[in-house]
DNA sequence: CTGAAAGCGCTTACAG
DNA sequence: CTGAAAGCGCTTACAG
């Protein structure tokens, strides 16, 4: 194990003046060339690296990021691994370890935002759901002192926390304007709840935008984001009677749900409906016979930009929050 | 910020007495009754939890484990994400921060096992998939005094290291039984790979304890677990001219791909096979209209073993493999 | 301009 | 039986 002391010991110096030629702050010490050398091509040799508890025990950190995930995305969606997946990587860029915590419920999320916290961890993400409650928690928590940044689903107009998220009335603008692109002129909707009205918004936009009405009868609304919702809401637009030729639903497993229900009843496949789900995720790229157009969920870059936050606000460098734009991925469910 | 020093100054004495009552571990110290409960009551009031950067600072520990995950399981499946989620919990309990790394390639596995990681973590965890070079590297990782346990997917009569997973025999072993158990008499079966025989295995083993043969021409190989896969060996299994009244895939995914091709077919739904999955998965639980009979993959029981072997190993108990029998979830797609 | 000392929070071996 | 000192690995304020 090499150490600062190793390293002195090796040269013939004393490891304070390792330590400040290695991190090149000497103050008022001067050293000579060829020790300055002798000591770095030692530390180079010896792949020197501080040790991260002692350095975070003397600036008084923890060394630790908490991240708080409270699911999101349709179950089976994998948002939460790349969301996961990325947030480790940039951790481990940061030297900083991670304190994951999977929260269910919004009272187990609260509860865990105690006193204790501010012990254990020098700053924290939430990803997930936003929640008045949740978010008076954690403001509480920041005017103690910690750093917070979110990565929730939210109206963006609501400003509490630097908050990074996907621009959800961008991913359903993307799908519905590339629908109307291949020449789709009664796409149907599938929306899950008021309380989340921005894909319907993007929906709605690249309608009136390509110059094209909404056609409020063409939009069912859903239960959630599972397939058995998109199942459910594909009957009840069956059952309307309406005419419809493309299907902008709000997830994919809607949307293969959606699917289903017009397989099971043998709909004739040239009279299928163009359709578009949301998330990009695995179902859509495995679907059986038809992969399905997708528009990205950006759950990793969400999650660099969060962890890039709080490393700016531990400098106490101003940070905004940001509208991360999605991408638009075109499989052959809406191939002409 | 509760510290021994604090609570040594509140109650006037020093805080190498505080350390020694707080974990008593007085060795040939006194102290008056009073005193003591003065400091048990104080740390009490204070709810003092001990620096972890301090402590493993001061043990020579690292405070960190290693978990090195190579993802398995269908896209889709969760797997990964129970298995990470209850890493979390139990490194948690045991006062240890994860440091999470994910790897596509085996060969980003191997370069990651060097002489670094022996600086950053006190003990290794890997999950996924076995692999001999990787093995290879791994002993030597542990002959330099690195505890390491794995929770792969491996003949389990290979012994290299501790190692947890779930019983793959038993999974097939258990929903074979089940489809014989409602009455199907030709049971047909989608393989993936010479390579990892077990559940073929535990569907013959059904067979043969439940007195009927098995008739090879009724099992297809599956090129991998998704959804894909089992679109096409269905193909392959109706082409053939087989007759069949189940199936036993190997992962959800592939169970709903082959539905997927039935409903495509327009199969008659009577006359649709009893399907059975693997992973419980998503997938499985939310597929419409037909949720899916699939047995768990134990992944959050495999993480906690995993994890309590590392804690044995640190203490230099010895600790044994162990594979964690599987639970049969019924659903609709094998009610009679 | 140089070097030794203090200190982050903790534990334990070792003098008196 | 008691208490003060050493030390984990690091950084920086502060005497000479």
């Amino acid at each position: 194990m090499s150490s600062l002391k190793s390293i002195a010991a090796d040269i013939g110096v004393s490891h304070v003046l390792v330590s400040r030629v290695l991190n090149n702050r000497m103050g008022t010490t001067r050293v000579s060339e060829k020790t300055r050398e002798a000591i770095l091509r030692r530390a180079q040799e010896l792949d020197y690296q501080p040790n991260p508890l002692a350095l975070a025990l003397k600036q008084g950190r923890r060394g630790v990021i908490g991240l708080f995930v409270h699911g999101v995305g349709a179950p089976g969606s994998d948002l939460n691994v790349d969301f996961i997946l990325s947030a480790t990587q940039k951790a481990s860029d940061m030297r900083m370890n991670l304190w994951l915590q999977f929260f269910e419920h919004d009272d187990e999320f609260i509860s865990a935002c105690n006193s204790k916290l501010l012990r254990k961890i020098d700053g924290l993400i939430v990803a997930g759901i936003s929640h008045p409650q949740l978010t008076k928690k954690l403001n509480e928590m920041e005017s103690q002192g910690l750093p917070v940044v979110s990565a929730c689903h939210k109206d963006p107009e609501v400003r509490d926390f630097v908050n990074f998220q996907v621009d959800a009335t961008a991913q359903c603008y993307l799908t519905t304007a590339h629908l109307i692109e291949i020449g789709c002129r009664r796409i149907a909707h599938f929306n899950v709840g008021a309380s989340w009205p921005f894909r319907q918004q993007g929906y709605e936009k690249a309608h009136l935008e390509m110059g094209l009405l909404v056609d409020k009868r063409l939009i069912f609304p859903s239960k959630n984001y599972n397939a058995k919702a998109g199942y459910e809401s594909m009957a009840l637009l069956v059952e309307s009677g309406e005419t419809f030729d493309g299907l902008v639903a709000q997830s994919d497993a809607q949307a293969v749900g959606a699917l289903h229900y017009l397989l099971e009843r043998g709909w004739p496949r040239e009279r299928w409906p163009k359709i578009t789900g949301v998330d990009n995720s695995p179902i859509a790229q495995f679907y059986s016979p038809v992969p399905l157009t997708s528009v990205t969920a950006e759950m990793a870059t969400c999650a660099r930009l969060a962890l890039g936050a709080l490393e700016q606000k531990f400098k106490r460098e101003p940070v905004e929050s940001h509208l991360v734009p999605p991408q638009l991925v075109i499989r052959q469910s809406t191939v002409p």
